[in-house]
RNA sequence: GGCGCGGUGGCAGAGAGGCUAUGCAGCGGAUUGCAACUCCGUGUACACCGGUUCAACUCCGGUCCGUGCCUCCA
């Protein structure tokens, strides 16, 4: 059995995964806040959290994972009232545009998708806990949690209680007995959603949520808890204060989950996306103008807790790799599939999820000559990096991803071409090809006849 | 200001105390009607300064530069 080792944010060391059970293994990564589309780091999550799971899946027989909808919110109510849509009909909206981006990018729907809103009464209960035994209180409508009662606090950013306070740069509320607790439940104004609790109308605090979903789906503590690195702080941070003092052990910042995973950040073109600055990279639209593999590729081409800067080349250089593998994969589509043990790549990749080390084996499998071994290991690690997914026929006539294409004509003109060079009249038939790349295709003249793809104008 | 992360060849991107990373691009060649694809060959690197060591790009210290979080941003 392979030995997985991941890098523990909580330790901050590289560790042999052990399971609490290894029966089963579970597993939560906090998802996406459903007010508008997923951009590329949001993707990148979704990729990352897909292949551990996939690996986990491979190694241990039963495996839960659980990545939440975020669907009650601040920034939803804003864009509800800056819409006018009913804040239902937003998160909708959003999260079904998600899932099917995701699924365009080869990730695995979690076992588990829970929605906020359908945990509500387990955050109350939760805030009950913690009021009982006196980690938050209630103020002003408010409930908070109050983070001197858990000495621990800060353990996994690394930052004491003393040191924010020394770097606080926000205003604080009135009602908190200290600078740094953090909203538990906070009451709705009128016309912002609301529901009933022992405080009054309100909604939770975005901490809580996770929180609660995490313990009722999955039990504490478990295995992996996973998210984009800027999570780390707050929101991480508050989540273990909360189940560790109402579920754990108040001592043990292990006692809700075990391990810590967080993916780098993604930046485009060297910037950090963001609304001012206009450069926010929709995965929606990614997948308007290219194959989901080779999106997923690009994104696993950099180590998953390294920056990312996204840039045309990285998508480029993705496609090339990929029909290079798809080649040679159509060299063999008649050879079966057998059984291997060659398990070096896994290796690698079980190795805290060396994914762009990954990729290099499979490039120095191209090396050997073909043979059922060589396309069943590349079947495998296909399967494990969600690439390699469909026939080779296909994805190399571009009918896998044909974008705004005219599709017939192309073939027409491609044609017209076969018959000119039959002719020899080679003046023709690269007029014809010239015309054929201005619209973004190439051609490629095999034994079996022409075929043409789409290139990337970077 | 506080807490982190990182600086590898034209680009992307692993790695490791001494052994060719790899891919893309480039260059030379084979193939091709010309290309493309494919194949063969080939050059370039470890921010800076000290230290440890027989030996450091790899360990330690410092400097510079970049970057993330500290604002319910994955």
């Amino acid at each position: 059995m392979a030995e997985l080792k991941l890098y523990n944010s909580l330790t901050r060391k590289k560790e042999v995964f052990e399971p609490i059970d290894t029966k089963h293994v579970r597993i939560y990564a906090c998802g996406p806040t459903v007010y508008s589309y997923a951009h590329i780091g949001n993707a990148r999550m979704a990729v990352v959290f897909d292949v551990l799971s996939r690996i986990l899946r491979i190694i241990y027989p039963k495996v839960t994972y659980v990545s939440n909808i975020t669907d009650i919110d601040d920034k939803i109510i804003a864009a509800s009232q800056k819409s006018g849509e009913e804040i239902s009909v937003i998160t909708k909206k959003y999260a079904d545009i998600y899932n099917a981006d995701m699924a365009s990018l080869g990730v695995i729907a979690p076992d588990i998708q829970p929605r906020a809103t359908e945990h509500i009464a387990d955050m109350i209960a939760l805030i009950q806990i913690l009021i009982a035994k006196n980690h938050a209180y209630e103020a002003d409508g408010h409930v908070l949690f109050h983070v001197p009662s858990f000495a621990k606090y800060g353990g996994l950013s690394g930052r004491s209680h003393d040191e924010q306070m020394a770097g606080a740069r926000v205003d604080i509320a009135s009602y908190k007995r200290d600078a740094a607790d953090f909203v538990l439940w906070k009451p709705s104004h009128k016309g912002e959603p609301a529901w009933g609790s022992p405080w009054g109308a309100g909604r939770p605090g975005w901490h809580i949520e996770c929180s609660a979903m995490a313990a009722e789906h999955l039990g504490l503590p478990f295995d992996i808890h996973g998210g984009g690195a800027d999570l780390k702080f707050p929101h991480h941070e508050n989540e273990i204060a909360q189940s560790c003092c109402a579920h754990g052990s108040a001592d043990d910042l292990s006692s809700f989950a075990k391990f810590w995973v967080h993916n780098g950040f993604v930046t485009v073109d060297g910037e950090k996306m963001s609304k001012s600055l206009g450069n926010v990279v929709l995965a929606h639209d990614l997948v308007k103008d290219h194959e989901g593999e080779t999106l997923r590729l690009a994104l696993l081409s950099t180590h998953y807790r390294k920056p990312l800067d996204w840039t045309g080349n990285a998508i480029a250089n993705a496609k090339k790799t990929l029909d290079k593998f798809y080649k040679r994969l159509n060299q063999m589509k008649d050879m079966d599939i057998v059984d291997i043990n060659s398990s070096k790549i896994l290796d690698v990749l079980c190795d805290d999820l060396n994914t762009p080390l990954a990729i290099t084996e499979m490039n120095n499998l191209l090396k050997q000559e073909n043979s059922p071994e060589l396309k069943s290991k590349l079947i495998a690690v296909g399967n494990i990096l969600g690439i390699l997914q469909h026939s080779p026929e296909k994805w190399l006539e571009s009918k896998v991803f044909d974008g705004d294409l005219d599709v017939p004509y192309i073939e027409n003109l491609l044609q017209q071409r076969t018959a000119a060079r039959m002719n020899k009249d080679f003046a023709r038939s690269d007029e014809i090809r010239d015309e054929l790349i201005s619209m973004g295709v190439t051609i490629e003249d095999t034994a079996d006849g022409a075929i043409w793809k789409r290139y990337i104008v970077v």
